[in-house]
Parts: C-alpha cells; sequence; structure tokens
DNA sequence: TTCCAGGGCGGGC
DNA sequence: GCCCGCCATGGA
C-alpha cells in the first residue's frame, strides 16, 4: 500500500478488498452516510473524512497524511489481508463463498469503544436509518461541532461525561424512547468505574460479554457487536434477526434453535473468524432479503 | 390499521 | 434454561 496527496487529498494505492459500499452498509457503522457523488462522509474521532473509490484506488478527502498514518490506517484496519479471510471462509462452505463474494469489500473498522456501547443499546428493537438518526441528533445536541463539510456541520460524538450529567429530556429528543434510562444508567457506570477499552484487552470473549452486559441496556447481542466492533474481538458472533434467519436458511433449517444456543453454535462453528462471517452473512441477508416472509 | 425494526428487562415457570 | 409481555417511534 502506498500513500499518495494528489489535488489536496490523500490516495491510497494498491489496496485491495475495499469497497466503501459494503463497509459502511454492512452495519457496522451508523455515522456514515451516502453523498451524491457516490462517496460516503463520516464522523470518526472527532474528524471528518470523505472516502470514495476511484479505480483502484481509496480516495480520502478533508484529512492529511498524519491522520491517514496515524488514525485511519488502523481505523479501516488495511494492514490485514482480508483476501486470506475470505478465502478461508470459502473454503468452509457454498455459502460463505457466495456470501464473501457477494460482500468482497467488506472490512470490520476499528471504532471507538464507548460510542459502540451507546450506539448499540439504541439499535435495540429498531431500524438501522433510525439509529443513524438519533446517533447523529445525539451528537448534535450533546456534542461539539468539530467541521463543516461540503456545507454541512457535523459534531462529534457525546463524551461519556456530557452524557452521563445530561437530563434524560435532553436524551429522549434524540428519538431514543424506552433506551434512554439505559443510555444514562450506563454512561454514568462508564464515568464513575472509569471503564475503558483496555479493561477488555486480555479477557475472551465470554469474560468480554459478562463485563458488557452488566450495562443497562446491554444484552449478549448488544454486548457481541461491542466486542466486535469496539473491542476487536473477531470471534464475536453478534445474532440478530437478520442472522437468525440466515443461519437458518443456510445451516439450521427447522431446528428452532434458541438465540443463546445459536450463538453458541456459530461461535463454535466459525471460531477465531466468528465475526467476519458474521458480517458477510448479515450484509448478504439483509441485502438480499433473506428469510423475510417466513 | 397492522406489522416490524441489528433486543433487553423483569416476570413467570 | 426458556418464554412471555412490554418497551416508543416511524416507515412500509
Amino acid at each position: 500500500m502506498d500513500i499518495i496527496q494528489k489535488n489536496g487529498n490523500i490516495v491510497l494505492k494498491n489496496i485491495k478488498d475495499f469497497v466503501p459500499k459494503h463497509i459502511f452498509e454492512c452495519g457496522q457503522c451508523f455515522r456514515w452516510d451516502l453523498e451524491e457523488d457516490g462517496s460516503y462522509t463520516g464522523v470518526v474521532y472527532d474528524k471528518v473524512i470523505n472516502v470514495s473509490l476511484e479505480d483502484e484506488d481509496v480516495v480520502l478527502k478533508n484529512t492529511n497524511v498524519d491522520d491517514v498514518e496515524n488514525i485511519w490506517i488502523n481505523y479501516f484496519d488495511i494492514g490485514k489481508d482480508y483476501g486470506h479471510i475470505k478465502k478461508e471462509l470459502s473454503d468452509m462452505d457454498e455459502y460463505l463463498k457466495e456470501s464473501t463474494k457477494f460482500g468482497y469489500g467488506i472490512r470490520i473498522l476499528k471504532q471507538p469503544f464507548y460510542e459502540m456501547v451507546i450506539s448499540f443499546i439504541i439499535s435495540a428493537r429498531n431500524a438501522i436509518p433510525m439509529i443513524k438518526r438519533s446517533v447523529n441528533k445525539l451528537s448534535e445536541d450533546l456534542g461539539e461541532h468539530i467541521d463543516t463539510y461540503n456545507g454541512k456541520k457535523y459534531y462529534s460524538f457525546p463524551t461519556v461525561k456530557s452524557l452521563a450529567n445530561a437530563d434524560i429530556e435532553k436524551i429522549t429528543a434524540s428519538k431514543i424512547a424506552f433506551r434512554a434510562p439505559y443510555i444514562q444508567k450506563t454512561a454514568k457506570m462508564i464515568e464513575d468505574e472509569d471503564i475503558q477499552e483496555k479493561d477488555f484487552e486480555k479477557l475472551t470473549l465470554d469474560e468480554t460479554a459478562e463485563k458488557l452486559t452488566k450495562f443497562a441496556g446491554v444484552g449478549a447481542k448488544v454486548a457481541d457487536c461491542i466486542a466486535l466492533f469496539g473491542l476487536s474481538k473477531y470471534d464475536a458472533f453478534p445474532v440478530d434477526v437478520w442472522v437468525k434467519r440466515v443461519m437458518e436458511e443456510f445451516y439450521l433449517k427447522d431446528t428452532n434453535m434458541s438465540l443463546p444456543k445459536m450463538r453458541k453454535y456459530s461461535i463454535e462453528k466459525f471460531g477465531s473468524l466468528g465475526g467476519y462471517a458474521q458480517q458477510y452473512l448479515f450484509y448478504y441477508a439483509r441485502e438480499k432479503g433473506i428469510g423475510k416472509n417466513k
């Protein structure tokens, strides 16, 4: 991979397995939006960045070489060989072969731990467009104005402190409804106990899930999402409605397996590749509407 | 109008 | 351990 400056933008040359649509629409993130020109603009780490694919190159706008080297290379997981991961999954069965072929440009983003906690609490019993709307409104109301890009204002994700100290009305204003008390409680707990990403570094997935489910509004599925997207626990396998459908369609026809058992089954089946398998399957299932009318 | 969305919680058994 | 009703909101 080479980093080149061109017209004030940064161009990443020779990047494989990187398709913005696949990355930003496979359900892992809520602060990336499609622009009219097909590019995606996102807010991460108090920074606004625009990403597009031009021929074989990844073009990054509104950023600089320092940030690319210090932040975005890591965030986009550029150092990882996703080709190898897809090959291993493809060799397992025809379904994974098809799914990895369909979402061939997916990469799992390394997102901020605490933002994942709050965002996925909001995700419970909610629709993805609504989750995005709520997260953006919450940032507008309780975060900081960090940048204006293409005439649009962008706001940072609210800090732990601002959420912990916010009135409940200020939180419910983001259409977060019955999840608002969960968010307030959890933000307070994170602040009071000074819980940080590094506290999870040496924990197994089960230990991580056990610790995370102590948060209000965090059950098995949300914990797995936080573990996968915010803590780089790649053996996590979040089972949501879509994953349940696609698992039943592909592997567990007419079994009527409970969610905890399906989680255990999948973790054992996919092992260290569980998180990747989950993302390819989720994207495939959701884009194709697998098992929706049953 | 009714159903559903990247579920969790508290209750019951 | 499993199942049930409930939880707001908006889009289809």
